[in-house]
DNA sequence: ATTCTATATTTTAATCTTAAAGCAGTTTTT
DNA sequence: AAAAACTGCTTTAAGATTAAAATATAGAAT
């Protein structure tokens, strides 16, 4: 039985099968299935970061926080953007502390709280994020354009149901 | 428009709500697709690896790099276990010393080769992995218990057209 | 006011990961 | 056989990540 984790870093690369390839018939249809869901997000997660390492220079995490800040224009605590790209706070330092070092993102102490830093993007993050969130969505359309419309609004039912239903299961 | 990533590390945990949820009416089909995915798989590796910790005392990668030795009983090389895993040889290194130092794998010098190790599981490490494994199987057949059978089979032909078709997908 | 408690953030140590460089041994070419 | 090319592996530097400890500030309770 195979229950390993596949990690795929480039789409395709060649020579290697990934796990979900090497399964036995002794195994699980949910063990099948979790095996194969993970090899596609796989594949797809290391297609958008190394789109985003060679056209952009830049890693999908500090895209994410880039993304994050754009749809809240007047800023975002440290705690809040840990809480919404669910990070610790600690991973929030490093990333913002490398932004904040490219010229993409700004800090300014809060006036109401002197715990609080406010960050947002600068002018020169804003222009690049909205590059690269176009960029961005035209990966993603492309990736999924092997399914119809149709099996989009399927796949996407399923694992909505997928969600809610594993959110419950507790230890 | 979200295109955040999700990070998911605890089912459930209070408080937070993961990216797909904070989706903006613009954002197209297959991007809200992808990040319903990303929270899926997430929320379901964050389970595994959770539990892989508290009850086993055990990261996902060492498990994984255990579980491609249980299958190869003769033991695997280093870039055998690359290969496998899907990643890089120096990564390789670094998990097998840690699972060594453990007493649950063990090297022997390949004799026709002077250049490769041969990788293998001690009796430890077997009988550790054999417990794991069988437990491993059952969370993932109870995170899916909330899909039925058919459903289950729906979403991994979806799954399986997805994969080949994104795998074809080029820059 | 002082003390206790809670929150916001950073720091530290550990793990995982990659890419690139380097070393050692093997195979192929000439 | 000597040189060149290739393969297997490790090391290094950089980044991402977490949990836990440490700091600093704020708010509540006395």
């Amino acid at each position: 039985m195979d229950r390993s984790r596949v990690k795929l870093t480039v789409a395709g690369k060649a020579g290697q099968a990934d796990a979900e390839t090497r399964l036995t018939d002794g195994d699980h249809q949910a063990l099948r299935l979790w095996l194969r869901m993970l090899a596609c997000t796989n594949l797809i997660e290391g297609a958008v970061r190394e789109r985003l390492k060679t056209e952009f220079a830049i890693t999908l995490p500090r895209f994410d926080l880039m993304a994050q800040l754009q749809r809240c224009p007047a800023g975002l605590s440290m705690s809040g953007l840990s809480q919404r790209l669910m990070v610790t706070g600690g991973n929030v330092t490093g990333i913002v502390a490398a932004l904040e070092a490219e010229g993409l993102i700004a800090r300014e102490p809060d006036a109401a709280d002197r715990r609080v830093s406010r960050v947002r993007l600068t002018e020169a993050g804003r222009t690049s994020f909205e590059r690269m969130a176009e960029a961005h969505e035209e990966w993603i359309i492309d990736l999924y354009a092997g399914l119809s419309a149709e099996e989009q609004a399927d796949l996407s039912k399923l694992l909505g149901r997928l969600k809610a239903q594993a959110s419950n299961v507790r230890n």
